[in-house]
DNA sequence: CTCTATTCTCGTACATCGTACGGAATTGAG
DNA sequence: CTCAATTCCGTACGATGTACGAGAATAGAG
């Protein structure tokens, strides 16, 4: 979610100085080549896929066998084609992820209007998120690399734009509210099925805990020691989810 | 950040029917292999290496030319070793990212004790960790996909559930929230990073700028208009960190 | 119709990645 | 010394993203 207004990173000479990340000086994905290119000149061979079609397997792919299984290749295959036609509908695999993204996104349409207590309105999309999420668990991590949102993810930021309105925030506080909460509920979800493949293999589970029974009892972690003595019942996902996502909106402090 | 008490995702016959995630059903790395190991016996060849001296040149790859040139082989020419060589000190290269994020973390040692005001020292913890993860811009994404802390990462651990105590919640819920605020920091200085990383190539920025534009201009997104067209004075991402700080942790309702 | 410009298709090829394998080198124990 | 253990690392393999360019299909111009 890097939706900022234009300017509001560098002002005048204020000079950023962060060092390189991740894909540091490299241009990325250009929003005009991705969401804003016309039905193009009806000239020359006819198309034999489309973007839909190649993004759709995309998404059956990453739903079924995990996102490293989406290859060119892999993807190609699916719908029939060569690997390089590939490259007619999207410049790169970067690309194709974000198109994957938007095409999910597509799912999350919202039918009620926002009722007026944006708390609950906001509890309600973070809910749908994480339903969402769940049943795209590649989502949270290609999420953490997605640049520029498309038109579905434009249309439920809309909504979410809505319901925070009785906040009487300025616009730039509610988009950061927004990509705040999806970021947490990407985070959330993203540890829910992360701990749910550790519980999956036993022995991978038990070595973490023999691990961690180890740290606790060398005597150097006290406070630890005794976080993971308490009893504590055993809550499912979904109630840590609720009680965490209560915690974090019924206190927003709106009034500055 | 995948601390939780062992039991509490499958709890009997509950069956977690999420699909393949990232790492699906891999094991993923074996922290008694990572963390644990004795000194190995005497015998044999010297080792010309170390953990140590691989892990700091992996770190000062990283940082200055970031996590993409982090690859076994810049790294083996780095400190004049072999390919090969690096895999007798980690097992793959994952479990080399694990050891430069916990590498890294032994610059967040803790001096001052507890003051007793929790919220004010949980949100001194997170100042720590979001002027480290921009020293290391590399964290934010390897943090991702991290699962097993290791030494330095506990003991930083261990100071905020220290900080914690006041607030008398049971150790699952302090483990969640220390998740949930490292989740946040690395959330919000990702996309710092990201938006001056945009910000950097002006042409980027520019199209970025008249894509939105050209979004709000299209009538179907009022919300969004209003929201970009706004004014609202451009904060330094540091006001902004710290306005969303304390809506997080002032609101934290500790009495459920 | 033919010609030509345009667009899509995709086989081949290459650089780069993580890492399996196995032999050579070095060491301490018996 | 012999031997087993341990480290070092050159070579090699399979997989990946994608540059390149030759061919095929299409639409308008003449």
């Amino acid at each position: 979610m890097a939706l900022t207004r234009a300017a509001s990173t560098t002002s005048g000479k204020e000079r950023v100085t962060v060092p390189p990340a991740e894909g540091s000086g490299a241009p990325g994905v250009d929003p005009a080549q991705l969401w804003l290119r016309p039905t193009e000149p009806r000239r020359g061979r006819r198309p034999s896929f489309s973007r839909e079609a190649i993004t759709a397997a995309a998404v059956a792919l990453a739903d079924t066998e995990g996102l490293e299984a989406v290859t060119m290749r892999r993807v190609a295959a699916e719908i029939g084609a060569g690997v390089m036609s590939l490259y007619t509908y999207a410049p790169d695999k970067e690309t194709l992820l974000e198109l994957m993204v938007d095409h999910v996104s597509g799912e999350l349409t919202v039918t009620d209007p926002p009722t007026g207590d944006w708390r609950s309105d906001l509890k309600t999309i973070a809910h749908l998120q994480r339903a969402h999420m769940l049943r795209h668990p590649w989502l949270p991590a290609a999420l953490a690399t997605r640049r520029v949102p498309g038109p579905n993810t434009l249309a439920f930021l809309e909504h979410a734009l809505a319901v925070l309105r009785p906040t009487g925030l300025d616009g730039a506080a509610k988009l950061e509210i927004f990509a705040q909460l999806t970021a947490f509920v990407a985070g959330h979800v993203g540890h829910e099925i992360a701990q749910a493949a550790v519980s999956r293999s036993p022995d991978r589970a038990a070595a973490e805990a023999r691990y961690l029974a180890a740290v606790a009892a060398d005597g150097h972690h006290p406070e630890l020691a005794e976080a993971l003595a308490a009893p504590g019942l055993p809550l499912t996902p979904e109630a840590t989810f609720s009680r965490f996502l209560g915690r974090l909106i019924d206190g927003l402090d709106v009034t500055h």
